[in-house]
Parts: structure tokens; sequence; C-alpha cells
RNA sequence: GGCGACAUAGCCAAGUGGCAAGGCAGAGGACUGCAAAUCCUUUAUCCCCGGUUCAAAUCCGGGUGUCGCCUCCA
């Protein structure tokens, strides 16, 4: 049984798919007129991780994430460049692309992106118009928030309340001052597209209505995004989409936790926006991933140099152990396993169990690596009071940590985990171990340092002399 | 003014009624030529005050503090 906190009923809630074994998702995507920061990374990172689960669980996930590529931003941007909104959208969506990638974000089933949408976009707004939710008004249609009686329901205010706070200028013309622009009045130099009510060009909440209906149906199994976007966004997006299909628009809402930079909010006006293009030529992206996912998703979280840090050297003790298993499993022996060994294949058991448990459980990430440094520490104890590990206890538990890693994705697998030597390096391995034998520690010492300059780290342990590389990355924050 | 979240060890962070996960840092020990890695031991009056209960970090009431939303914002 898997449970979500459903931003609507602000409850845990078991999640019941609209058709069976499927699940459809839709979270809001970036505007496309800069580079994303790392407070936008959290909600991609969150739903890819979120996406890989679902499908792990067995369910025909469908991920729809879409790219708004024309609004005032946009136009505003593409102004003080130069060039034209459609360049500033193809550019910044390789970049997305490009950054998504590093952080090891897979692409979504669906990118769709307004400005591609226009039919159907002005097709929804006509059916608005039919079912009286909506009024033209001097070339700009708006939404009448006061027709729709449930408004407010998502962020659980109501009109008056949010009236009597607005701070935001009222336009007089319209009936209610929470009515908001469907489509927007073309004006000199802008895009614009033709529809019956003239020249003009979408607003920013009827995209996510008309595109995640086109792609997912009327009621979508997770809706989300940041939760800055529970209030109008989403408000406004239920409106729209419920008013026009009279069915219920999505069945969890799951907002995702602001991101914090050294205690403050990310905001130009402090300058302390922080993209992950900068970040992640400083730092190892899979240690951003690890420190986002070691925090519940809902929770508010602090980005900092040493938080980042202690990220790095929590993720290297994980890398470390599978590194050794991949290692040992090398020189194995075979045989059945003895009764310490079947001890630990139970508790490699119960930890699948757990992980499975806790992640059905509102998306329990950080509890979820718990599980994972537990299994760590048993490993551990066993590769080191046994000189001689079986095959058939090493290889599950790698197998665990891969299936893990095709969820989480910020362990270091594969074949770089193990790679092979230059000549000239290994040669001077088998000098310093001759130096050891000879006990000219000077030696040793001086080929360990010499090997350390060129980011090769020497263990001596009882089986034998192992090396890894270091992770020069990690090191900066 | 309205709505809401959070407060757990030096730091980060799980835990929604039954002896307080996990990580980082620290201390002691084992192993080691020295390191590194690893293991063992150790580090918490769960913000305060009341209440409910056999039992509360967890539920209820009050207080204090921090933060957010109500305006484009992930």
């Amino acid at each position: 049984m898997i449970r979500f906190y459903n931003t609507l009923s602000r409850n845990k809630q078991t999640l019941q798919p609209v058709q069976e074994g499927k699940i459809g998702i839709y979270a809001c995507g970036p505007t496309v007129y800069d580079y994303f920061h790392i407070g936008n990374a959290r909600v991609f990172l969150t739903f890819d991780v979120l996406r890989r689960y679902l499908q792990y669980r067995g369910f025909d996930v469908t991920f729809v994430q879409n790219f708004t590529d024309i609004d005032d931003k946009m136009i505003k941007r593409a102004a003080e460049l130069q060039i034209s909104v459609d360049e500033l959208a193809e550019r910044y969506i390789r970049a997305y692309r490009e950054d998504t990638e590093a952080l090891g974000v897979l692409p979504a089933d669906y990118h769709p992106r307004a400005t591609h949408h226009i039919p159907q976009i002005i097709a929804f707004i006509e059916k608005l118009l039919e079912k009286n939710l909506a009024y033209e008004l001097e070339g700009d249609i708006y939404y009448h928030v006061a027709s729709f009686p449930s408004y407010g329901k998502l962020s659980h205010q109501n009109l008056d309340e949010l009236s009597l706070g607005a701070r935001v200028e009222i336009d007089a013309r319209k009936r209610h001052p929470m009515d908001f622009a469907l489509w927007k009045k073309e004006k000199p130099g802008e895009p614009s597209w033709e529809s019956p009510w003239g020249r003009g060009r979408p607003g920013w909440h009827i995209e996510c209505s008309v595109m995640s209906m086109v792609y997912l149906g009327n009621t979508l199994d997770i809706h989300g995004g940041g939760q800055d976007l529970i209030f109008p966004h989403h408000e406004n997006e239920i409106a729209q989409s419920e008013g026009v299909s009279g069915q219920p628009f999505a069945r969890n809402w799951l907002h995702v936790g602001y991101l914090n930079i050294n205690e403050e909010k990310m905001s130009k006006s402090l300058g302390n926006v922080l993209t992950v293009r900068q970040l992640v030529k400083e730092i190892n992206p899979l240690v951003l991933r690890f420190f986002m996912l070691s925090a519940h998703y809902r929770s508010p979280i602090n980005f900092s140099g040493e938080h980042l840090e202690q990220a790095g050297k929590a993720l290297e003790r994980l890398n470390t152990l599978l590194y050794k298993l991949q290692e040992r499993l090398g020189r194995v022996a075979e045989g059945v396993p003895s009764a310490e060994e079947e001890e630990l294949l139970d508790f490699l058991e119960a930890s699948r169990e757990r992980f499975v448990e806790t992640l059905d459980d509102d998306f329990n990430t950080a509890e979820g690596t718990a599980v994972l440094f537990e299994l760590a520490r048993k490993t551990n104890t066993y590769l080191d009071r046994f000189p001689e590990q079986k095959q058939n206890v090493l290889e599950p538990i790698l197998k665990f940590y891969k299936e893990v890693n095709d969820i989480f994705g910020f362990l270091k697998m594969g074949p770089e985990a193990v790679s092979v030597l230059e000549k000239e390096v290994e040669e001077l391995i088998s000098t310093r171990e001759k130096a050891r034998s000879e006990k000219n520690w000077a030696l040793a010492d001086a080929i360990r340092e010499q090997l350390k300059e060129k980011n090769i780290l020497l263990e001596d342990t009882p089986q034998g002399v192992r090396w890894k590389f270091l992770d020069r990355e990690n090191e900066k924050s």
C-alpha cells in the first residue's frame, strides 16, 4: 500500500490509480528563460526518483513535465538578449537537458511546450467561456473565480480571505480581484497567435491544465511541483480543469519543500541564486543527489558547503563498500552459506522489505538511505571478520544496492568503480610492496605520497594493497 | 489581517502512542610499520507549561521561537 501526503486533503492517502497498474504524473516544469537553480533541481530530482520508484513498484508510469516557453519573463528576457522568444526557449531547453543529465535526472516521457499546444489551449478556453466560467474583457479572457464554488480548496483559503490580504493593485475592470488571465491580448512586438478573440497569447496557468489533460486525461494520479505553486498556480489549474471536465483534476497533490541557501531564501534580490550549471562545475552532482534525498521531500532543506561536505563523506562510506564488494567478488569461495552468512542474507531481505515499506509511506527517502547504511555496517562486519567470502552472499547484497541505485541514482556503480591502472602506476605499487616487505618505510611512504598527488589513494589491508581514485570533486564545496 | 509549516545530540536528519533510525563531527578501544578503510564502545531531560492515557517526541490546549504562502517564483 503506497501512501502520499495530499496537499488537498492534508492527509496521507492511499494511492489508488485511475487505471489499475498505471500512474500518470504531471510535474510543473521550468520557465525556460534562464538556467534552472538548485531549488528547481530539488523538484526535478524528487519527481525523477518518485517516478523511478513507482516503476520499481511495478506501475506503468507516464511522466509529463512541461516547459513554459511563453510568458512575461520569456518576453522580457528575450528582449534583453535581443533574440526571439523561440530562440530563447530553444537555448534554455537545451541547457535544461544538459543540466538534468548531469544530475542523473531522466527525461520525462513527454516534455510538452505551451507554444506547441495553442489550438488545444484555445479550445479549452472556449469551453470555459461556454460554461460561463470565463469572460472577455477588451481582448483578454479572464477566468471568473467566483463562479467556481470550491475555489481555494487546495490552498485552504476562501475568496474573502484572499481578497483581504491582496497587496496587488486591483484591476477595477475585472469582476473579481482574483480573476486571472487565460488569454492575453497581443502587444506590439510580442509573439501572438490567432484566436476567436483576436491575436494574443495564453496566460500562464492554462497551459498546465490543457497539456496535463491532453497527455494524461481528465484525472491525473499525481500532480505536483514546488510548494510555492500551491497558490495561485495549482489552485487555478483546478478551477480551469474541473470547470471544464466536472471531474477531480488530480488524486494526489504533491508539493516539494523549499531549498534555502545558508538559511536564506534564494532570490535574485539577495543575489544568492545558485544554478545547477554553476554548481556541477564545482561539486560532484551525485553528492547533490544524495544530499537532497537524505531529507524528506516535504521538509525545507538548507543548502550549504558544510552540509554538502557531510553528505559527500556519508556517500563515500557507501561507495567504499560497493568498491570492496566488487573487488572481493573477484576472488570468492564457493559453498553453502554458514549460519552467520545466512543471518546476513536474512538481514538483506529485511532491509529490502524495510526500504520498500518506508518509501511506500509518503516517499520517505531519508529513512530509505538509513536502510542502506545499516546494511553497509553489517556487510562491512562480514567483510572484516571472514578472510574469505562467498559469492552467493556478496552477489545478492551488491544486487540490492544496484536495485536501489536504479531508483536513487547516487551510488558509484559499474565498471568505473573497479578500473585498470596504468602500467606505470602498477609498477610503482609493486615497488612499494617490495619496499614494505623490506621495511623500507621511507620509500613506501614516499611512493604513497607520490600516488596521492596523482589522485590515487593506497590502502594496505590484510588482503593486500588496495587503491582507489580520490574523488577530488567531493572536497570542494 | 487570513492560511500554513517547522522546533529531536556539536551539526544534518528519520520517527504521528509502547525502552529515541541513520549520517557527519568528537571521545575511547581493536586492526595497522605509519596511514587509510573497517569494526566495537560511547555522546539526547525530543523548545516551554498544562492536559488526555497504563504508556506521549508522537494526541489535545496554551505559550515562545523560526520560516513560508496570501504578488512572478520550484
